[in-house]
DNA sequence: CTCGAACCTCAACCGAACTTCACCTCAAGG
DNA sequence: CCTTGAGGTGAAGTTCGGTTGAGGTTCGAG
């Protein structure tokens, strides 16, 4: 037990994410594992932290894409140490605050078009392109003008 | 002008809606149009509302169809009051509080991973599946059990 | 050595929220 | 009358973040 490595399963089980997922943040080149000769994927595990920093950075709404650039930005060559993963963490801490705000905002409006019973498009604040929170999710939808 | 109804290209420019997601939204049942005689939409002027609140409710992160839920419950019948609107849109309220919640712990546990560098799975209150966001886009995502 | 569990690949599929395309009709202006 | 542009339909395509399945291989306990 606690092995050098982890087998696709171990890291599975340890990370609370499926295999299947794992693979596919491999070919999408999220993670890395080595191989043994059977061609079975053997994970170092610095892997773990790389998945634990995806999956929340899932949670804060980055998308796989833009994980990907952020992981590349770790020094290549060794083993990324706290700081590195702190500084990756950083660059998410604009971003929540950014969402936290507009979350805010838009419970704020809310708030007042509850008091108004408003939602009208053009006075009420809630619908303003400029500010909204779009690209929240993934599929062919960017259509207010993302500035 | 300012006539009674509007056709799908004026409720599209109002709405800042693409014509295309307004006959999407109407397969789904989530807005309705009358028709002329030659068959093409003529939109009453209240289904402005009920597509601003469909874009607010996308902001909030709210799926189509629980839209459309919510929707069929305003009173039918009538033209919808202000308060009826109200009341949908304190349904959301909720949902909107959790998610600020939510986002702002994973903002406070980041910071303290910042501090510490760790990201571990195991201690780290950010790899807490039990409180996750999970669900928050679409897609075949949810694996981290949601109670 | 054998056997079952775990692993491999590749391709196809899923669901959400739309868009795009091909092809057709309708309405108004010159 | 002709054209132009807005509108209509249905089917198929797109993106994201994966899962599922078929068919075959490897690992390690007994």
């Amino acid at each position: 037990m606690h092995e050098a490595t982890l087998t696709i399963g171990q890291l599975a089980d340890r990370s609370g994410v499926a295999p299947s997922a794992l693979r596919y943040y491999e070919r999408l080149g999220l993670i890395h594992a080595a191989r043994t000769g059977g061609n079975q994927r053997r994970y170092a595990r610095t892997e773990l932290r790389r998945v634990a920093f995806i999956r929340i950075s899932q949670q804060i709404g980055v998308s796989l894409d833009e994980i990907r650039e952020a992981l590349d930005s770790l020094p290549a060559g060794r083993t990324p140490t706290p700081e590195d993963w702190a500084a990756l963490s950083l660059a998410w801490r604009d971003r929540l605050d950014e969402r936290i705000r507009l979350l805010g905002k838009l419970r704020d409006d809310l708030d007042g078009c509850i008091g108004c019973g408003c939602l009208s498009l053009q006075r009420c604040t809630l619908y303003n392109p400029g500010d909204s929170l779009a690209g929240e999710g993934p599929g062919a939808r960017l259509m207010l003008p993302r500035d």
